[in-house]
DNA sequence: TGTACATCAGTGAACGCGCGTTCACTGATGTAC
DNA sequence: TGTACATCAGTGAACGCGCGTTCACTGATGTAC
């Protein structure tokens, strides 16, 4: 019966993981410790190099379970909007309070990838395409957008590096690149706002931080161009 | 002779703070470490208590040396743009680079106040002084601004408890509350992409990370409304 | 179907580190009369 | 100006922790003939 032990073998992959991500909300990425993980599966600290073979390479495996949950969620938001009759604006707004609500949720997760890196450790290129699964969906929404109503901005002339970036991230969107450029301005508004609240620099400026967040993604909106 | 005592006192108070940056610079503010710093003083380690009566009070000081070192960061960019005979949207893009810059040059530093915060530490009221001096810069800029040429922004209604904050904010500054709101949005867009450049998410998206920059900021400057 | 062998999970001990904090102390520097 | 006392910087030892990683090993599970 092959697979018995390979199963025993995926649910212990999983559950050490999911311990991993107790301890990152715990104490933050610096007290992840494997000793710790073994003590709360009753094994033997080695016997985790079974599983994973170094702490970074645990690290690495938190890192990828966070984007690709923030990816998950965002995807999900987009999707039930749609299944609502909602439009691209309508969806743009819902993937952003999907961001904040997932990050609200799992603040540690959000730090580890959005925070200050862990000093020392570098993320391997596995990585790169869990990255890239939330603003995926966010180029989508102005490309979608852009079918239904030409999107266009009268905006400043952009130099040459940046207009060869633009064309890299949605090379055959047909997305003007002012408005991609703009783009980039409510991605990291909203990644901004949520790293402000969420490591308190909203604490004593901004009361109803939900009432906030709104607010500013609904002016994105019309900064970017959303009908 | 009273002081002689106490100069010295101030002059390893001061030793301290500065191998303590210099631990922050190589490993982050997980390796700061007492003892390590006794090494390097050729003390012994409890002598540190004398100075520091904790590794918390230690980081403490640190947290406010950076935000003070970035406050100051902006009040120079700002008066020498006035000397230069500025107007209010120079100086608030040469307020942006010097914040820019500051970060690029203490990225340690930058990730002690703005990126995660550290496990299990609170920051104690001594901060909250400190960590005003940047917007207060940004805000003054705003009211500049207002008084050479009335700003005004037709923007959506504000909800009551965000006009109660944007109050507090600048009180007496007569800048409308539109304008204030979008003055956040600029902040927090500043802050965002400085944050997004260091902690690695423009790699491989942008290449040109000081031209984008300066672009993004000129956008946000037209958003708030400088002329 | 039964046996021989290979694979692999988990053990237990050890290596070589690190850390913050306390406490009783010595000896030098400063202060008051 | 000189002496007695108080203050304070720095010592050295100890307490009680923690960690990642390696390595030779036992014993159970799976595989091939």
């Amino acid at each position: 019966m092959a697979g018995v032990r390979e199963r025993a073998r995926q649910e212990l992959l999983a559950e050490i993981l999911r311990l991993a991500r107790q301890q990152l909300a715990d104490g933050g990425a610096s007290s992840l410790s494997l000793r710790q993980i073994a003590r709360d599966l009753d094994m033997v600290s080695s016997a985790i190099y079974r599983y994973y073979p170094s702490r970074d390479d645990l690290l690495t495996a938190l890192i990828i379970d966070a984007y690709n949950e923030m990816g998950a969620a965002a995807e999900q938001a987009d999707a039930s909007a749609v299944e609502r009759g909602k439009n691209p604006r309508q969806r743009w707004l819902a993937v952003t309070e999907a961001m904040r609500a997932w990050a609200a949720k799992n603040p540690a997760d959000y730090a580890l990838i959005f925070g200050s890196p862990v000093p020392g450790y570098r993320a391997p290129d596995d990585t790169i395409a869990p990255a890239t699964r939330l603003p995926r969906v966010l180029v989508g929404l102005l490309q979608t957008e852009h079918v239904e109503h030409a999107m266009s901005i009268a905006g400043p002339s952009i130099p040459r590096s940046i207009r060869a970036n633009l064309k890299t991230i949605a090379a055959d969107s047909g997305v003007p690149e002012t408005v991609l450029l703009r783009g980039l301005t409510c991605w990291v508004q909203a990644m901004g706002l949520i790293s402000f609240e969420l490591f308190g620099h909203l604490h004593n400026v901004i009361d109803d931080k939900g009432v906030f967040f709104s607010l500013q993604m609904e002016q994105m909106a019309d900064f970017v161009g959303f009908r």
